[in-house]
DNA sequence: TATTTTAATGAACACATGTTCAATACATAA
DNA sequence: TTATGTATTGAACATGTGTTCATTAAAATA
C-alpha cells in the first residue's frame, strides 16, 4: 500500500473528512464504520485496507495533536518539570493551554466508552518529555521509569479532573493549582 | 426486574461463569455477547434484559474488587496519604499488594482496547480515599478536587508503569519506589 | 396447592462487522 | 501515450448487534 499513491491520499482524505463531519453530529462510539464509508463514498472493504477499527482513523488526528504538544510546548513545560518550584511562574506552564486549544478532542479522549489507546498516547508523550528533563538527575534508588510515570500521570490527573468539571476553570486557575500543588509540602 | 427473583439470580450467575470461562481463553475485546450467551445457555435477548454491553457484565466483578480495595486497604493506605514521609514504612503501603492480588483483572483494566470505564472506577476509588484523608488539611488556595486528582492519578501512574513491565518488580520494590518518590525533594 | 405475576425464550427483523475474490478503474513509469 | 501495477470496487457470505413480540416456563403470593 503506497502512501503516496494519489488514490490512497484521496481515500484517506475522504475518510478523514467523513469522520470529522460525523463527529460534529454525534460521539465516536455511536458512529459505525459503514456510516463513515457511506459519508466518504468509499467502499467498506477499502476502509479495512487502511484501518482495522474506526479508532485507528481517529488516532491519525490524535497523533497530530500529540505532535503539537511535543513541539510547541516542550520548552515552557520544561519550566515545570525542572522543579524549581519556588521560582516557578504559573504563566510558563503551557500544557493546559494546549488542552484547552484541543478541548473537543480531549472530550473524546476522556469519554468513558472510548478505548484506553488515546490515554496511553497522551501519557507516553508527557512521560517522554519528563524523562528527557529528569535524565540529568541521577538520584540513587529512584527509578526513572516509575518517577516519570508518577509525575506524568499526576499531571493527567489534574486534566482529568478539569475534564470532569467540563473545563469550566480558566487556564490560569489550572496553572495556579499546579504550582500550588508542586510547592505544597505536607 | 426483581434482583432477588431466583430466575434472575440463576441467569446472572450463568453469565458470570460464562464470562470467566471465556476470559481464561481470550481477551475481553474478542469475546462476543452471542458467545457469552451460548456458553451460558442463556437467550441473547435475556442478556440485553440485564446489561447493555459485555463491559457492564465485567463491571460487576470489578465493583467487588473495588470494594476489596476500599475495605481491606483503607487503614494502611492512609499511612501513605498522611504524608508523614520521613516516618513512612514501605511495608505499610498495601495498595500494590491489592493490585498484585488481582493482577489478572488489572491486566484487562489496563489493556489498550478496553473502554476507560474501569480506569475511572479505579481512579474514583483512590481519589475518594484520598479526599477523606486530605479533608482535614485546609490549605488556602489548594483545591481538594485537583489535589486529590493529582495524587490519586500519580499512584495509578506507578501502577500503569508496573503493568507495562508486566508486573515483574516485587511489591516491596514498588513500595520502596513510592516512598522514595514521596520523600524526594528536587 | 392454585393462581397470579413476570422472567426467559425463540423467532424474526434491519443493520453492522470482517473477510474474500474477481472485475475494474486509475496512477505511475516506460 | 501506452503498458504495467495496484488501489478500489461490488458482491457475497457467515456472524454479531440491538430490538420487538407473542409464547412459555417458572418463580412469588394468596
Amino acid at each position: 500500500m503506497n502512501r503516496n499513491d494519489l488514490r490512497v491520499v484521496k481515500t484517506k482524505q475522504a475518510l478523514h473528512n467523513a469522520l470529522l463531519t460525523l463527529l460534529s453530529e454525534k460521539p465516536l462510539e455511536s458512529i459505525s464504520i459503514a456510516e463513515i464509508c457511506r459519508e466518504a463514498k468509499v467502499n467498506r472493504g477499502t476502509f479495512y485496507l487502511h484501518y482495522e477499527q474506526k479508532e485507528k482513523l481517529f488516532e491519525e488526528y490524535f497523533q497530530e495533536i500529540m505532535a503539537d504538544l511535543n513541539n510547541s510546548y516542550e520548552e515552557p513545560y520544561r519550566a515545570v518539570t525542572n522543579f524549581n518550584k519556588d521560582e516557578l511562574d504559573p504563566n510558563t506552564v503551557r500544557i493546559f493551554h494546549h488542552i484547552e486549544r484541543f478541548k473537543m478532542f480531549y472530550r473524546i479522549v476522556f469519554s468513558k466508552n472510548v478505548p484506553l489507546t488515546y490515554y496511553y498516547m497522551l501519557f507516553d508523550e508527557i512521560q517522554a518529555l519528563l524523562k528527557r528533563d529528569l535524565a540529568q538527575n541521577k538520584n540513587t534508588g529512584l527509578s526513572l521509569d516509575f518517577y516519570s510515570a508518577y509525575q506524568a500521570n499526576a499531571i493527567i490527573g489534574i486534566i482529568l479532573e478539569w475534564y470532569r468539571h467540563d473545563f469550566t476553570e480558566s487556564v490560569s486557575t489550572l496553572n495556579e493549582q499546579l504550582v500550588t500543588i508542586l510547592k505544597f509540602k505536607p
